[in-house]
DNA sequence: TTGACAAAATGATCAAAGTTCAGTAAATAA
DNA sequence: TTATTTACTGAACTTTGATCATTTTGTCAA
């Protein structure tokens, strides 16, 4: 029987075009610009149509979310390589902000919905999880080293995430604007000057 | 000519009762409760009235945005009396988290606009800048009686912000529900650990 | 008190939104 | 070819934010 299979193909197809339409949108207008009448429109189908893919417009706006956290995890992997543990997670924690800052729309939106968690297919709704958690093996890997003076992994890699979340989302709301361009950085540094303290430091 | 006057208070009086009202539309069902129709409904005017008094609906969820901050501002302000230092400037942090999550549809709004410094009469638009300066102030204070190990207050205050803004809007946002309830005070105390670090410590 | 003007409030109306669903067209199976 | 399942359509429903000609209310001079 290929014919159910090319069926669920095509179906993942179609779901592709129309999040990829929404994505557009999104990327161009904010929420308000993601309308399923445009959606339509870009993917040539009537509006009707949608609703055979997805449930409503808040469902596509969740995969779209999704996307963006399996786009960061995509990202951590490559931090793999990174011998040195806290120079790994330094290097995370710098990627995680210049990903943030470099696609404000998809980072708003994945921070955006209060749902994510709750509702969602528990093998999409892993992927916030599994980034976290690919972070926080990052801090295990730094305590064990001794790089921190101490702490439980979990309440360290949360309070170091909650810094950088900070700062993104901060950014992002433009309530850093009053800041000269170049003293960003400057506060980069001095966040993880006061996380990463040294062993003894 | 008291007449003047009086109109002046009169329509002072109902952009209070529409904000009233908005208010409690919102805390009862979030943005999308906010219509306005209902606000019509609750306050027993048309829906016409309302543009008498507010350009559109985003005027009036901004002047929700800056209840919000002077709520904030006002108990800031009570903090005055703690004589120490870090004594002070930690319980505005512990304050801080208070306030977002027992008024966490009020914080939300504080931060979702993006709009809020950019479109706002200037008085009010400094609500925000003098919330935060406030906060600023406690960390010079610490500097200078070298509490701290080093850094600028600028970049400092920003730094530890960035940290409790980050841990409020994920617990809202429901990011740390994976999370024991009773570990969010950890993690507080673990950033606050991190972050607020003695000299020669 | 009356009439004229100004200010405030109305509510029908508009366009656009998300969503639904009876009906049509296409694809598959018999 | 015919019957049946599947995919799609697009008009229609409700609700939204917003507008504006019209009506009501308030003010003040005559």
């Amino acid at each position: 029987m290929g014919i159910k299979e090319r069926k669920k193909r095509d179906a993942g197809k179609m779901r592709s075009r129309i999040l990829k339409a929404a994505m557009e949108l999104y990327v161009k207008g904010g929420y308000e610009n993601v309308t399923m009448r445009r959606i339509a429109a870009k993917i040539e189908y009537s509006p009707g149509t949608i609703y055979l893919y997805f449930q409503n417009k808040n469902d596509i706006m969740l995969q779209l979310c999704y996307q963006g956290f399996e786009r960061l995890l995509a990202h951590q992997d490559k931090l793999e390589k990174i011998a040195d543990p806290l120079e790994r997670l330094s290097a995370g924690g710098r990627y995680y902000l210049a990903f943030a800052l470099e696609n404000p729309e998809f980072y708003e939106l994945m921070f955006a919905t209060t749902e994510v968690l709750r509702d969602s297919a528990p093998d999409q709704g892993a992927a916030p999880l599994r980034a976290f958690r690919g972070f926080a093996k990052n801090v295990k890997d730094c305590l064990d080293a001794g790089v921190f003076s101490d702490g439980e992994v979990e309440t360290t890699a949360i309070a170091l995430w909650a810094t950088l979340h900070g700062l993104a989302s901060l950014q992002i709301k433009g309530r850093l604007r009053f800041l000269p361009e170049e003293s960003l950085d400057k506060v980069v540094e001095q966040a993880y000057a006061f996380s990463l303290r040294k062993r003894g430091e």
